[in-house]
Parts: C-alpha cells; sequence; structure tokens
DNA sequence: GGACGCAATGTTATAACGTAACACCCTCAA
DNA sequence: TTGAGGGTGTTACGTTATAACATTGCGTCC
C-alpha cells in the first residue's frame, strides 16, 4: 500500500503568513465567520481570545474565571459550554478529550479532525493534521465496515522544552 | 517513506485461539497476573468480568450498579475507580476518553496503546492495533521534538450492524 | 502468638465537568 | 407593533472523579 508522502506541518504552513498573534487569530474567525453567515457573537468572540491568549488546553470552568477576570462578565456553566459548542461547530475549536479542555484550532477552515500532541508537564498542546493518520484510520474503518464521523488522536507526552538537551 | 505492511487484526490474530468468551478473557488475565506478581483481587477480577460480559464501553457508575446487581457488592466511586487504575495499569483495561468508559483489552499482554472504533448508534466499541498509526504517530512526534507516552486514537462512527445494506 | 508493616478496600465528603429546563432580552421582519 | 427566533442568563441538578482518612486483612519477624 501506498500513502501520500504530504508531511505534517507544525504551521510552517503557506496560507498562515505569520498571522499567529492571538488578534490575528480572532480576526481569522470573525471574517470567517462573516463569510459563512455564522454569528461570532461578543461572548463567543471572547471565549475564542481567551482561548489563543492561554496558549493551552483549558477546561470550561476556567474560562468561566478567566471571563470573569479579563472582561469582568459573569456567566454560568451553560453559557460557556454553549459557546463552546457554537465555536466547535466553526471548527474554530476543539475539545481535548482525555483532558476535558478545550483549544483553539490555526485552520478553521479545513475540514479534518486533527491530532494533538499534549505535554504533560507543561500542559501545552500542538495541533497537527497529517494525510497519513486520516488514510491510515479510513482503511481501517473500511477493513471493519465502519463509517467514520469523527477522529480523536490524542499523543500524551513530553514536549521539547520540558526535556532539556539530552533527555529521553 | 515507508511503512510496516503488516495490516491491522480485528482479533483473527493467531494466538486468540477462539479463547473469546468472557470467562476465557479473565482465566488468560488470572494468569498472565500470576505471572506478573501483580494482585488480581476478588474485587478487580469482578470489574474485568463485568466489563467483558457487558460487551460495551462501561462507565465507572455503571460499574458499581452492576456490582451491586451481579455480585451483591455495594461499593463507592474511589474503589471501583482504583480497580480501573490497576487494571488500566496491567493493560488489562483502557480508557475510552471520548466517552469516559471503560473497555477490556484483548491482548493485555501487548505494550502498544491501541485504536479503538465506537458505534454512536449501539455504543459498542472494536479494538485494533495498527502499526502503521503507531509508526506515524512516532515520526510526528519526532519531528515536534515529543516524547511518547500515551495515544488515544478513538474513531467515533457507525458500524455495520447499525447501517443494514447499502447506507453510506 | 502478637506486634508491626503494608497493601487493599471502605467511607465520607467534595471537586470537576456537564446539561435540562425555563426566563429574559434583543433584533429583525411582516 | 408585535411576534418569532436566536442568544444569553439563572437555577438546579446529573455525571464523573478524587482527596483524605478509617478499616480490614494478611504476611513477616521477633
Amino acid at each position: 500500500m501506498e500513502l501520500p508522502s504530504t508531511r505534517p506541518q507544525p504551521c510552517t504552513d503557506p496560507d498562515c503568513r505569520g498571522q499567529h498573534a492571538p488578534a490575528e487569530r480572532v480576526a481569522l474567525a470573525v471574517s470567517l465567520c462573516a463569510a459563512r453567515g455564522s454569528k461570532l457573537t461578543t461572548l463567543r468572540r471572547q471565549v475564542l481570545e481567551l482561548l489563543w491568549e492561554t496558549g493551552r488546553p483549558t477546561g470550561a470552568y476556567a474560562l468561566i474565571e478567566a471571563l470573569e477576570l479579563r472582561y469582568s462578565r459573569r456567566v454560568g456553566p451553560p453559557t460557556v459550554y454553549r459557546a463552546l459548542e457554537f465555536l466547535m461547530t466553526e471548527r474554530l475549536v476543539s475539545k481535548i478529550e482525555s483532558r476535558n479542555a478545550y483549544v483553539p484550532r490555526t485552520h478553521p477552515e479545513r475540514q479534518q479532525d486533527c491530532l494533538f500532541f499534549i505535554c504533560s508537564i507543561c500542559g501545552a498542546s500542538t495541533e497537527l493534521e497529517d494525510p497519513r493518520v486520516v488514510q491510515v484510520l479510513a482503511e481501517d474503518a473500511a477493513a471493519l465496515g465502519y463509517r467514520v464521523a469523527r477522529r480523536v488522536v490524542e499523543v500524551e507526552g513530553s514536549c521539547p522544552s520540558c526535556r532539556p538537551a539530552g533527555a529521553a
């Protein structure tokens, strides 16, 4: 069998063009939602901003606290969960199932679920798209007669920054 | 690049030899733990039996109810969670993160984390080992400088039995 | 045999995560 | 203007998981 030879890009992506600051990420989301005709309300935008600014997977209740701190906005759990649901539907956010936490997606315009590498020491996560994973899982699903609706691929480990110089 | 050509086996495995009934699964676990010098106590064995008998991912609180029904044994959450922790350490059980549920593993003697296909209609899950997934994730991890400790790969979809005759 | 050590389990309480149900409010269109 | 619908607020509760400490059981060493 053959797999696509595309290698993963940890966001050295051509269409990224260095638009990596939280504000730029959010601006992209705003225009994307405008184009889609979906409503990125203030609350939803604030949640997305917080996720970008935090820089790591964040739980719903931590977001509630952050909304209070950063925007002096007191909301209940249902409110935040509804915002997260919207953001996930729009592919602006993914849930890290193994952590009950949420991360912003770098490429909301793409359809495929992506992979996440999560550092168990610092808690940071790295998003990746790898067509080879998609391909292999599709083959396995076909062999089992499964129709794929959603992929959850999360690799837990230690990131380079947390394993300085030569540690295994 | 090349990947190992080994194809996944949905438990048509040579070393399975048809030992697929719950009692046989549990017997295997008993001898495995004996060989390892780890203590598969009554409680832990009962939890494992229940998981095999249920035949699908089961939550901790459902196990508490099942222990009461099946063995007239009343236990609190910590007790069951500790049993599950032991069983996971011994690789006799895996957690399905996307469901907060637990499944018995068909090949506790193997080290690699495996993949799960989960039917969102009937709730059943199918375990699979696919060295290609391991390989691809290892390559991605290397590219990012990550050291892999644990893989969570869960594919949600619909199983053949739940999509009769020709449905996409 | 008794005292100790240690692992396993039991118990209580609570933390963390998530949702149902209903109220309110704002906007937009007829 | 009024009614419909989507978004948010509020209350209450359901579900999942763990901390902290008590008890039990079992083997070992003197």
